[in-house]
DNA sequence: TTCCTTATTGAAAATTATTTTCAATAAGGA
DNA sequence: TCCTTATTGAAAATAATTTTCAATAAGGAA
């Protein structure tokens, strides 16, 4: 569903903040902090406030239209989520982060699981990390 | 290996914050904060400073000897790392969080994603949430 | 044990990140 | 075009984290 019509369906509004961090998310590469896109949005002279990046991160967040992504070091960033259930690959060199699926091939190892601890699994994160092949081809 | 053995190969010192930070630690059932972990150190009157329990921490990180665990929505927590590969298992209402291992189960997986995007991948995290047993049995 | 050396500590200050408040603004239906 | 009210952003308030630095205490050497 798209953001206009989520929006829409809550009596929310579609404002130039929320166009404008979506805008930037869309446009990169790797996950972003609230503080990185502010930084952004600076660039791009669109003159949105921190405390809107903050605010529409929480909204794209309650919307499942963007994703935290966790860095395998310091915390985590935001990536827009295309629809449908996700992973992330992260470059650990320049942070690059590719998609991928397939909770099909984890749902026996998760049924497992579930069985052993009793626990009643509904959710999870899996993430990798590793280097993109463009850092691969880079000395140092 | 152990904490003592890990510190002394490092010309490092077992002190007695990093005693209590590990102690605190151990006694706990779900991952904590800094702040948490300075808060139990108070009850307990332990006189250690909040500055130490950051740096410990780290440096636990650093040592392997401390892992970071993900909440689903906010951030990230600290519990004490188990010889060996694991991941963890978290209950969304207590926070209860148990380990599990199972690279093998994984290694497949990521072999065929590695081929897909080239990417060199080194290091993931798996991360369950569900409710755990006794959190089920709780009316509400 | 006692004596050094130096890693470590913690209080305080500095920095950075996040949340709250609130009057002014603008989205968008009527 | 005109309202209603969701939304914005500046500023202030809070919270989290890092840096500084003089005082302290591990723990090896004597
Ligand atoms: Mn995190
Ligand atoms: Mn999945
Ligand atoms: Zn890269
Ligand atoms: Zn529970």
């Amino acid at each position: 569903m798209e953001l206009q019509e989520k929006l829409h369906n809550k009596g929310l509004r579609l404002t130039y903040p929320r166009r404008e961090v979506v805008a930037i998310l869309n446009a990169a590469a790797s996950p972003l902090t609230p503080q990185s896109i502010y930084q952004r949005s600076v660039e791009r002279k669109s003159d949105i406030g921190l405390v809107s990046v903050y605010r529409t991160l929480e909204l794209l967040s309650e919307l499942d239209l963007v994703r935290r992504v966790h860095g395998h070091d310091g915390c985590h960033g935001y990536v827009l989520a295309s629809p449908g259930h996700h992973h992330h690959l992260v470059c650990r060199k320049c942070g690059k982060a590719v998609e991928f699926s397939g909770s099909a091939d984890l749902s026996d190892f998760i049924a497992k699981i579930q069985k052993e601890t009793s626990y009643k699994i509904d959710e999870h994160i899996l993430q990798l990390y590793g280097i993109c092949p463009k850092c691969q081809k880079e000395r140092h």
